[in-house]
RNA sequence: GCGCCCGUAGCUCAAUGGAUAGAGCAUCUGACUACGGAUCAGAAGGUUAGGGGUUCGAGUCCCUUCGGGCGCGCCA
């Protein structure tokens, strides 16, 4: 019995004791009416609804009144062993403990595969992410995204949609031109310009420009700036790459921006828009007009010197992935860009598309880094830069990752360095990681003691920790897609520290491997299948997240 | 001034409108000569920033005040 079946049990019941009073209320239901929920309080049963509840006044019960008659319903569905009314009208359910305990083997054969879902199943989604100007390293912003974007499109890939992860290369704009101004001048020893970029990066590009290029020293100003600017952004863009490649993050294109405005596409999208009519001419400018779709202004597209403003790039940049197949576009950005999410669902409601369904962005908050007890300053400009590489050096991959994709995109986000550089269990990835590494210690004791699964019979799975194991274990696939759906992988995170817990109580709790010299037992091979379902499952959690399942540490 | 996000335990953070608001860390007390003590059991810690409202029910939704972060360009 595993929710999804026990879901849709219970709304074939609701649906038959509404059918008689609201017809039309019956055809309309689904099995998330049902509300199906995991109920903390082990008083409550193995699952609860409050489906009750939310249809009374509907139908014209009361709530207590629909209880008793859907609780006599439910009691009588396959599995489930009892069935109480609570407080205003909760429904708890209880299962027989076979029920319950045949999950175990079943995820044992499902593998890695289990946690899969058909939630997003025939979407084909484009999740841009990072996307980083190719002027200096990913600062801890881009990191958290790295984290998070890579973290959901494997939630989104094994919720059924099909997934490409994209990054854009902001080639093409005076950021470059400033950077390649201060590549120059770290070359001929002068000081950073104004409005260039500091730091050691810079100068230790330049290093590496000199070494590659043997005519600098014939080139004129305009030349000598150009060299620099070519081959400095390709050296940059390979470092990007490479951290991102240690980070374990691996993108399927690498979007140039500079394409955009060189194939034609920038001036295709607009006179797309401009046959949609939404284009007209001001003060020498080309503008779109966004205010007709909820902008709070009018947005430049081409300048009145002819060129184009950067949001022309962006208009052929989703023209682009629309063209290429994708019906759902998602971009993530930092909350500093947020100012910029008004305009470009104006622009794709422009195109003739839905807002926040063809075109979703996710606005995430800053990271901030702290340091005895003081925040780090992180400025690319100012040298002062906090780094991707700078929080794997000091804290590892798997702590790194974790740390990011363990709270919502929604909230700011302190990293104490002090407190992860501990190496501690201060970060709850150890946690799970141990509990991991423990389902391996157990199952390799247990084949030491003979104790191989074989004999497996659920329903001696009836102590109190088991059954709560069991429950987060079924849980877990609803977490996924619920996770997929919200574009939350936190909850993942979150789900992952409950069942390490579960477990760690269930070890503390159950011998799988006999004392002694007793005999091996029924319920001993059932308990290492459910040592090796948990260990299944945790490791699928954390390979969602980007985290290794180490089986030793 | 306008807009977006946030405000929850000492700290860092959770909680599809559901029942007694939860973890980790920190503090205190305990637990195997029995599968790894990187664990477990227990204690303490809260007017969910303040105030109104919506309803069977609000940390969650609406209004408002306060506080913090970030934005508001023919920059990118």
């Amino acid at each position: 019995m595993n929710p999804d079946l026990l879901a849709s049990s219970l709304l074939a019941a609701v649906t038959a004791a509404v059918q008689g009073r609201d017809g039309e209320a019956a055809d309309s239901l689904s099995v998330g009416d049902i509300a199906l929920e995991r109920p903390r309080n082990r008083d409550h049963g193995d699952w609860a609804t409050s489906v009750a509840l939310k249809l009374a006044k509907r139908i014209g019960l009361t709530p207590r009144a629909l209880a008793e008659e859907l609780a006599t319903a439910f009691g009588a569905i396959e599995g489930v062993a009892s069935v109480e009314v609570a407080g205003p009208g909760f429904l708890n359910i209880r299962l027989e403990a076979g029920a319950a305990g045949a999950l175990a083997a079943a995820i044992v054969a499902m593998g890695g595969a289990y946690g899969g879902n058909d939630a997003l199943a025939g979407q084909s989604i484009n999740l841009e992410f990072v996307s980083a100007n190719p002027t200096g390293p990913i600062h801890l912003g881009g990191t958290r995204w790295a984290a998070v974007g890579d973290s959901l499109a494997r939630l989104l890939s094994i919720s059924g949609a099909a997934v490409i992860r994209e990054y854009y290369f902001n080639d093409h704009g005076v950021q470059i031109d400033r950077f390649a101004r201060s590549l120059v001048a770290a070359y001929r020893g002068e000081p950073t310009p104004e409005d260039g970029y500091g730091g050691q990066y810079i100068s230790d590009i330049a290093d590496r420009v000199v070494a590659t290029r043997s005519n600098l020293g014939s080139l004129d100003g305009a030349e000598l700036q150009e060299a620099f600017r070519a081959s400095g952004v390709n050296l940059m863009f390979d470092d990007i790459k490479k951290s991102l490649s240690d980070f374990g993050v691996h993108f399927d294109v690498y979007f140039h921006e500079n394409n955009l405005h060189e194939s034609g596409a920038v001036d295709r999208a607009i006179s797309r828009l401009r046959e949609l009519g939404h284009i007209f001419e001001e003060d020498g400018a080309v503008w779109l007009r966004t205010t007709a779709f909820g902008d709070d202004k009018d947005r430049v597209v081409v300048k009145s010197n002819g060129e184009a403003a950067y949001i022309s790039g962006d208009l052929a940049y989703y023209l682009d992935k629309r063209e290429r197949g994708f019906d759902r576009c998602i971009i993530m950005l930092g909350a500093d860009h947020h100012g910029y999410v008004q305009r470009m669902m104006a622009m794709c409601a422009a195109f003739g598309d839905t807002p926040n369904e063809n075109l979703q962005i996710l606005i995430g908050q800053m990271v901030n880094l702290v340091q005895s007890g003081k925040p780090v300053r992180m400025s690319k400009r100012a040298g002062t830069v906090v780094t991707m590489e700078d929080l794997v050096d000091a804290v590892g991959v798997d702590a790194a990752r974790y740390a990011l994709v363990r709270s919502s995109s929604d909230s700011n986000l302190d990293i104490d360095l002090d407190v992860l550089q501990k190496r501690s269990n201060d970060n709850p990835v150890f946690y799970v990681q141990y509990a991991h590494a423990r389902t391996h210690q157990v199952a390799r004791n247990a084949d030491a003691a003979g104790v191989d699964g074989s004999q497996f019979a659920a329903e001696l799975l009836t102590d109190e920790t088991e059954s709560i194991l069991l429950g987060a274990l079924a849980e877990f696939p609803r977490i996924v897609a619920q996770a997929a759906s919200l574009r939350e992988p936190h909850r993942v995170a979150r789900f992952l520290e409950e069942l390490a817990a579960a477990f760690h109580r269930w070890y503390d709790a159950c011998r799988v491997t006999p004392v002694g010299d007793d005999p091996v037992q029924p319920v001993h091979h059932s308990r290492r299948v459910l040592a090796d379902a948990t260990g299944q499952v945790l490791r699928n959690g954390l390979d969602l997240l980007g985290v290794s399942a180490p089986e030793r540490m």
